[in-house]
DNA sequence: CGGCCAATTGAGGATCGTCAAAGTACGTGG
DNA sequence: CCACGTACTTTGACGATCCTCAATTGGCCG
């Protein structure tokens, strides 16, 4: 966490209607007085915001830092931005920055992280900003408390993000050879964890269905997949593919894989490999 | 929701260790016997699944059935595959129907809605299939209950996704330059609502990351930019952007806006259109 | 003023979409 | 059991889009 008092590319935002100049953690912090407040909280919620010290600091970044790291430890809290813009990131196979979103003032940041250990995105202020770091203890008695169950639900909706978000990194870099060898090797994979074959399988999925999801054209999925057979890598026939090998597959899909597995993949460690830029 | 007791194409499902043939409220289900269960639950959580009676009910869908509609009001529920495939769906703006996901034993769907009132996405069987379905009310006391802070947060989460979910959307389905019309009008819709100007703006971040999260490389961007100028749609000079022709731009981005604004996007009502079969 | 990075501009080419048609699988009905 | 119709899949030719590579311009900071 970094904080700052220098200030500058302020085309956009208006100074704040009170700021303190570290990270601050005065004894409470009035919401209702907020100026992004209405897009950040509904206006019912100002009141209680503030009396349960939702937010328990504001911290300043200056430009060019990060509000985390990615692959930090989570903290159990997340940020609103106060003013300013931030983007998140998180590093392809290659080992290369990819953008997940931009946030400007009202947007929250770091939500995905509510069930994960690790953050698994970085996030960049693009100018000098504020953030209001929110605690996860007013929604809940305490974290700890948690019952298991609830610890799990919350696990699964980051997942489900975290899910989208590799979608999207898939559909954005990668070309339409590797992006359908990573979705045939996230089926594999998906079904060995089920205890079913991961080298022979049936695509219960249209063509038409397989390319919507991957950003193509039914067409080119067909001759995508002859290629594929062309290569020895697989055989297919109609919906039913067998994998003859999947090294080789792994080295076409470049380290990505669509859809992640729905439970098993965990944090995983970004390896360094060959980078190609954008 | 539907149910059968036909089955058929059930090339990967092993026949469930004991299948009710109707939705089938049974006294008790346990989790602890599933064979999916330890994909879809921690072994440690199946036992507690099972005394407060996590899983209400197990619902059977024929293949090409909906599971849930698009646009449907949520119950307070989600679900966990037990056996079969299913598919989910949002219309992009044009009405046509776009692949979200796919989904096998163990995945969970309707995750999303959890702070919603409606459906954002359809799913449909792709085979004869089981689904368990799951209530909040295990998680919670009664969801009635919720502190509003709380619902707020899971309001929250649930739009996380369909941001995600929405990015992808567009990357699936879009030219460069309708993309970058949508990124440009949705930075304008943010800006608007956060009581900025729409009209006038600085991008704070690089055609660098303007290009990466769009799927471009800067040299698009920068002749894209050039184009919407040539246009007369609007006026660039470095970071600086100004609007000119809104209208115009809308109808260059055909109803797809990316990201969309943090926290103005309700539940949308989908209008039907023409819908094909699985 | 000079250096560095960002942004632009240009030429050429690979990728993948579009359109059209033929082939195949599947379910239905005779 | 076989014929038929429908929908899905494949194949081919062509072209647009957008990437790649390279060089130039512009802006910002020391």
């Amino acid at each position: 966490m970094q904080e700052s008092q220098i200030n500058m590319n302020r085309l956009l935002t208006p100074p704040p209607a009170e700021t303190h100049h570290a990270a601050s953690a005065g004894p409470k912090i009035d919401c209702s007085t907020c100026l992004v407040g209405r897009i950040c909280l509904p206006a019912s919620l100002t009141s209680t915001a503030t009396d349960c010290q939702m937010v328990q600091r504001r911290i300043k970044i200056v430009r060019g830092d990060h509000l985390y790291q990615l692959g930090e430890p989570v903290g159990d809290r997340f940020y609103a931005v106060r003013y300013g813009s931030f983007k998140t990131y998180h590093l392809d196979p290659g080992g290369l920055q990819r953008i997940v979103g931009f946030h400007i003032s009202g947007d929250h940041m770091a939500l995905d992280t509510m069930g994960l250990t690790n953050h698994r995105c970085g996030a960049i202020a693009l100018e000098d900003s504020e953030v209001c770091e929110i605690s996860y203890d007013c929604l809940h008695a305490r974290r700890e408390a948690l019952i298991p169950l609830q610890r799990h639900f919350y696990t699964m909706l980051s997942k489900e993000i975290a899910r989208e978000q590799d979608a999207a990194l898939l559909l954005r870099n990668t070309r339409a050879e590797q992006r359908l060898t990573a979705f045939l090797l996230g089926i594999s994979l998906r079904y060995a964890a089920r205890g079913y074959s991961s080298t022979s399988f049936r695509l219960h999925m249209s063509r038409q269905d397989i390319a919507d999801f991957l950003g193509l054209t039914p067409e080119s999925v067909s001759r995508l997949l002859f290629g594929l057979k062309s290569q020895g890598l697989l055989e297919v026939s109609g919906r039913a593919v067998t994998v003859l090998d999947a090294a080789g597959l792994q080295r076409l899909a470049g380290g990505y894989v669509s859809p992640p597995p729905a439970d098993e993949a965990e944090t995983r460690q970004p390896q360094l490999a060959t980078a190609h830029a954008a």
